[in-house]
RNA sequence: GAGCUCGUAGCUCAGUAGGUAGAGCAACGCCCUUUUAAGGCGUGGGUCCUGGGUUCGAGCCCCAGCGAGCUCACCA
């Protein structure tokens, strides 16, 4: 304990805090002197705060008055007022507060001594009975004060509480008795947890946890952590997803599985993306990517209406009612949201031959922008990023800015394909993007990917371009991911491979081959289909937060001082 | 990784035209036995994010760095 108060302590901000500090231990003899222990391990309640709000709230002065209930309820401090040889504190307990009233000749000389010790934060107990005073507010009379722990540190501002977005984020545990609306967030947070087990629970899935520590980070596209075990001196990588081991659970014969838990993706933080973040997938045999459809509806309907008891939700501003759905394909998708009065879109026929995709592109672009600009053009034929200059001039030369990004995207997806850095299926995913996600802000299913983009789903029976996979979207981002899984252990070889080759041409988040998958897969994979829906982003939507950050109770922040 | 914005007392925030820093809450002392963002009187509290620069003089202007938010990129 004498080391917090050494200077250079990490544990004060301050001089003010460590005054304060030295001032909150002196008071703590203080109520030792008093007879009461400074750390007790224990108190003896009969209710909670919010089982006497629940109980007591609606009762009458005189109801009270008549009964005399008597009650003994710890909780924080959360404002207190003196006011001579009375006052008044608010306790808070499981996000709920409750006021109580001490005056000297109800709890004597000492308990009183205590009380004018008590400072905001500190944590007390106290029995009495319950009133209503002159303005009507339910109290506690108390008779008996005990002293629990104190708060040695400053409380935020009691009006505002602690705003500082960094600091809500850095020092959740002041944020979650501060702001009782961040709290409500994470209690909704469980409530979902909740209701997802519950969902499959009924339906006859069984919850496994599978490693999330692997030889061979696989199951999506994205960059690992790496670790490394000592003792057998190898290398491992935090898991991207639990995909190939949940289907490995097929192969063995649990028809139904599901897992919610952490996945590690080595990206970058925004207001969509954690490095770490909560992941449900479900795996069910003998069922395809229609089952699945019909399945996210019920099931996103389904938590929606047990957490808020409506399912409709709002997100920045917007209603979304999460009963009611389209579908479209990926290819009607990219038509629908095609700017049409500017260009036309392409054609249904270039979505199967490159160089068609390639020529609907590229007059796509001249009608935007017939300007022949010699650095534009050296850049498509680059294939390269834009630089920042030019996406600054873009924007001066465009009013729409939607039209900018649309110029540049294209640019850049033609670039590539002329470069022969991409595939056709991943240009038009990549075109996908551009032009229609940031307009599924009410629940859409998009359905039907290119094989090129999808290493691990079943091909459509009637064009082996195609597979069967969908993403569903709401409030302009993606939930959740789903296919009829690929069974045939050739064809996964084959696509392994193919991702191979991709890895060689430079990109590092293409899969890894996964022998001991495409040997579990020759044993026999029941026909199919799984599912991965991103339960922060779930939190989100129903609890209107925009960030990601405000529904995961410790975001991960940059060191905020330099550590010695 | 890029652009924009922000960083002032423990907290929430002002700070004018560049002239050496303020309020409320919190803290400390006193008064007050039904208050509730209690009230009244008084007191203390600052590395103005850090480091340079311009200037007679910088919280304010310039440069670099650190941290954060948003947008974009990366990424589902």
């Amino acid at each position: 304990m004498t080391q917090f108060t050494h200077k250079g302590s990490t544990v004060f901000d301050s001089e003010f805090e460590r005054s304060l500090f030295d001032l909150r231990k002196s008071k703590l003899e203080e109520i030792e002197k008093l007879g009461q222990p400074a750390y007790p391990n224990q108190f003896p309640a009969s209710h909670t705060v919010p089982e006497v709000r629940a109980k007591w709230g609606e009762a009458t002065a005189e109801a009270l008055e008549a009964s005399r209930v008597t009650v003994a309820v710890a909780g924080r401090i959360m404002a207190i007022r003196g006011q001579g040889k009375a006052g008044f504190a608010t306790l808070q307990q499981n996000g709920e507060r409750l006021q109580i009233y001490v005056r000297l000749d109800a709890v004597g000389e000492q308990d009183f001594a205590l009380y004018k010790l008590l400072d905001l934060g500190d944590h007390i107990g106290v029995s009495g009975y319950l009133f209503r005073t002159r303005t009507g507010e339910l109290t506690i009379h108390v008779e008996r004060l005990t002293f629990l722990a104190k708060a040695m540190l400053a409380l935020p501002e009691k009006f505002h509480g602690l705003a500082d977005v960094e600091l809500r984020y850095r020092q959740r545990y002041v944020d979650l008795f501060t702001n009782l609306d961040a709290r409500e967030v994470f209690v909704k947070r469980a409530k979902i947890l909740k209701a997802l087990r519950q969902f499959f629970d009924e339906r006859g899935y069984l919850e496994v946890e599978t490693p999330m520590m692997q030889q061979i980070p696989g199951g999506a596209a994205a960059r690992p952590f790496t670790t490394h075990h000592n003792a057998l001196d190898l290398d491992l990588f935090l898991r991207i997803a639990p995909e190939l081991y949940l289907k490995r659970l097929v192969v063995g014969g649990f028809d139904r599985v599901y897992e919610i838990n952490r996945n590690f993706r080595n990206e970058g933080v925004s207001t969509q993306h954690n490095p770490e973040f909560t992941m449900l997938e479900f795996y069910q045999a003998y069922a395809n990517y229609h089952d699945l459809m019909t399945l996210t509806e019920e099931l996103i309907a389904f938590v929606a209406q047990e957490v808020n008891g409506t399912t409709i939700t709002n997100f920045g501003g917007v209603e979304i009612d999460l009963s009611k759905w389209t579908r479209l394909t990926m290819r009607e998708a990219i038509i629908k949201f095609w700017p049409a009065q500017v260009a036309d879109p392409p054609s249904w026929t270039s979505f199967a031959d490159r160089q068609e995709f390639i020529t609907c592109l590229r007059n796509a672009l001249n009608k935007i922008n017939p300007i022949v600009d010699e650095r534009f053009e050296e850049w498509v034929r680059g294939g390269q990023k834009p630089d920042k200059d030019f996406r600054v001039t873009e924007h001066v030369i465009f009013e729409d800015s939607d039209l900018a990004e649309l110029r540049i995207a294209l640019a850049f997806i033609v670039g590539m394909m002329e470069a022969g850095k991409v595939t056709l299926g991943s240009a038009i995913a990549h075109l996908f993007e551009t032009v229609s996600e940031r307009h599924l802000i009410q629940p859409t299913i998009i359905y039907e990917f290119p094989t090129a983009v999808s290493p691990l789903s079943k091909q459509k029976p009637d064009d082996p371009e195609w597979v069967e996979r969908f993403e569903f979207f709401c409030g302009g981002f993606e939930l959740g991911n789903a296919f009829s899984e690929l069974n045939d252990p050739v064809e996964q070889h084959k696509r392994f491979a193919q991702q191979l080759a991709e890895r060689d041409r430079g990109d590092d988040e293409a899969h890894q081959m996964d022998e001991d998958y495409v040997r579990a897969l020759a044993y026999g994979l029941p026909p199919t289909a799984g599912e991965g829906i991103g339960v922060d982003r779930l939190v989100m939507l129903l609890t209107g937060s925009k960030s990601i950050r405000d529904v995961i109770l410790f975001p991960l922040m940059r060191p905020e001082k330099q550590l010695p």
